[in-house]
DNA sequence: CCTAATTTGTGCGATATATGAACAAATATC
DNA sequence: GATATTTGTTCATATATCGCACAAATTAGG
C-alpha cells in the first residue's frame, strides 16, 4: 500500500472515538488530546465532525457519544451471519443449562463477545456484544488460542499482558501452552476463577462444516453453585450438542 | 462551526463503515462506492485505511469488517452508564416475566437497543444492542415519542417513513399523535402485532430522579401466548417495579 | 477466444487538512 | 485576589487528500 492510500484524518478520528472507552462518557478536547496523543486542534476538528454528523454532542465543554455511534459496530454484527446464526442456539443453551451462555471470536489477544444469553447475573462485569476480555484467562479464549498453531498461540501470548486477575490466574507462558494442548485434545476448556473469584466457565469451539474453528461458546456458573471439577460433567453434553447443531448450519 | 472544522475524510470513512450494514458482509470497492455515493478512489483509500488499522481485511477482491470494529460502538456502551445499570434489572425482569425484556433509547426516528435479556425466541429479527427499529411502531418507541413535546413528536413523525409492517401497523400521523397522548396519560404503551405478526409488547419509560425519560424498557410476548389486551394485566406490575427500582439508581 | 463492459489502480492539479505557535479565556493554585 | 496553569480557539503555511481522467486488469457475453 502506498503512503497516499492511507487517510490519516480518518485514522485519527477513529482513535478519538476509541478514546471514549472504559468509563469515559464525557471528554473535553484536552482530555481526548491526551488520551490519543493527537494535537488539540486535530482532536477538536474530529470531535466537531462527529458532532456535525450526530455521532456526538457538545455541550460547550464536554463531548459525549450518542447512540448513533452504535451503527458502526452494528454494521459488523448485522453483516456477519455468525452472531445471528448462533444467537438462537445460545438462547436455548442458556435456558437448558440454567446459566449464562455466550459466544465470542478472537481479536488479537482478546476475545470479543458477539452474542450472549443471560439467565442470571453472577459476574461483576457487564458483558454485551462487543465486550472484550483477555483471551489467555477466559474459557473461550483458551479454546480459540488452542485452535491456532503453536507458533501463533505463542505469538499471541508474547503480545499479551499476562496479568493475574485472581490468585488462580495462570500466567506462565509454558504452563499456558501446555494448557492449550490439553484443551485441543479434550475439546473443551474449563476456567476455575481465573478471571473473577467465584466464577467458573467451560467453553467449546464452534466449527464450520470444514472443521475450522470460527468462534467459541461457553457457559458460566457461580463457583458456589458448580465446582470447577463438575463443570464438564454438568455442562459438556449440552455444549457438545449445541456445537454439533452449529456445525450443520455454519457455512 | 467553520468550514475548516470539518474533517471530510473522517466523515467519508464513517459512511463507508456504515455501508457494511444490512446483510452486506463483504464489499468490493465498486459496491461500497455505489452504496455511499463516494468516489471509488476515496472509498478505496478509506477501506485500505481500515485494513491497515485492523478494522477490516482485504482478500484482494472483497473487504470484510473485523470484530475490532465493535470497539467503536462499544466505546459508547461501556462509557454510558445506562446499559450497565439497566442490564441486571432487565435480567431479573425477563426471568420473572418468563419473556424477553429489552431497553432502548431514541435516536432520530428509530429506537436503538442498548440492552437485552433473552428468555425465549419469538421474533424473526435478531435484536442485539445497537439494533434499530422504527420508533412509531415499536412499544418502546411509542413511550419515548410520548415523552417528547407534541411539536418534537410530530417532527419525528414527519421525518419517518410511515410504512406498515403488518396489517395492524398504525400509520396515520394524527392517530399516532393521539396514541402518544394516551401513552403519556396511562404511562405505558402496548403494541399488538404492529411490527411483526404474532408479537405483542408492552413498554414503560425509564425515568431518572428528576423525572426525565432517559430510556424505555419493554417485554415482548408471542400473541399466541398473551393477548394484547392481557399484556398490561400480566406484565405492567413487573415493569412498574423495575421502573421504580431504576428511578432510584439513575443519576 | 475475442470483444465489450466492468472493475480496479494510479498520476496529477486543485483543494482541503494538519501543524504548532500565539493568543484569549477559563480554572486552579497559592 | 493575584499569579500560574490549563484549556479552547485562531491563523498562516506546509503538507496531505480529493476527484478526475486514463490505463491496466478482470469479468461477461457471444
Amino acid at each position: 500500500m502506498r503512503e497516499t492510500d492511507f487517510v490519516s484524518g480518518f485514522a485519527r478520528g477513529l482513535k478519538v472515538i476509541e478514546a471514549f472507552g472504559e468509563t469515559r462518557q464525557r471528554l473535553t478536547i484536552a482530555e481526548a488530546s491526551k488520551l490519543t496523543g493527537l494535537d488539540r486542534a486535530t482532536v477538536r476538528r474530529s470531535l466537531l465532525t462527529l458532532s456535525e454528523l450526530g455521532y456526538a454532542v457538545f455541550d460547550g465543554k464536554f463531548f459525549t457519544l450518542t447512540p448513533k455511534i452504535l451503527r458502526l459496530g452494528h454494521a459488523y454484527l448485522a453483516a456477519t451471519p455468525l452472531p445471528t446464526i448462533i444467537q438462537p442456539h445460545l438462547d436455548q443453551l442458556a435456558e437448558r443449562a440454567g446459566q449464562n451462555a455466550s459466544a465470542s471470536v478472537l481479536d488479537g489477544t482478546e476475545v470479543v463477545y458477539i452474542a450472549r444469553a443471560s439467565q442470571r447475573r453472577v459476574m461483576s462485569i457487564n458483558l454485551t456484544p462487543g465486550s472484550r476480555l483477555p483471551a489467555f484467562c477466559a474459557s473461550m479464549g483458551r479454546v480459540l488460542l488452542a485452535a491456532l498453531s503453536e507458533g501463533e498461540a505463542r505469538s499471541v501470548l508474547e503480545r499479551t499482558d499476562l496479568r493475574a486477575n485472581t490468585p488462580n490466574t495462570k500466567t506462565d507462558p509454558e504452563e499456558l501452552m501446555a494448557e492449550f494442548r490439553r484443551v485441543r485434545e479434550q475439546g473443551y476448556a474449563v476456567i476455575d476463577q481465573e478471571l473473577e473469584i467465584g466464577l467458573c466457565s467451560i467453553a467449546v469451539p464452534v466449527e464450520n462444516d470444514r472443521g475450522q474453528t470460527v468462534a467459541a461458546i461457553n457457559i458460566g456458573a457461580p463457583a458456589a453453585y458448580v465446582a470447577a471439577s463438575d463443570m464438564a460433567e454438568q455442562f459438556l453434553p449440552l455444549l457438545k450438542e449445541t456445537q454439533k447443531a452449529l456445525r450443520l448450519v455454519l457455512p
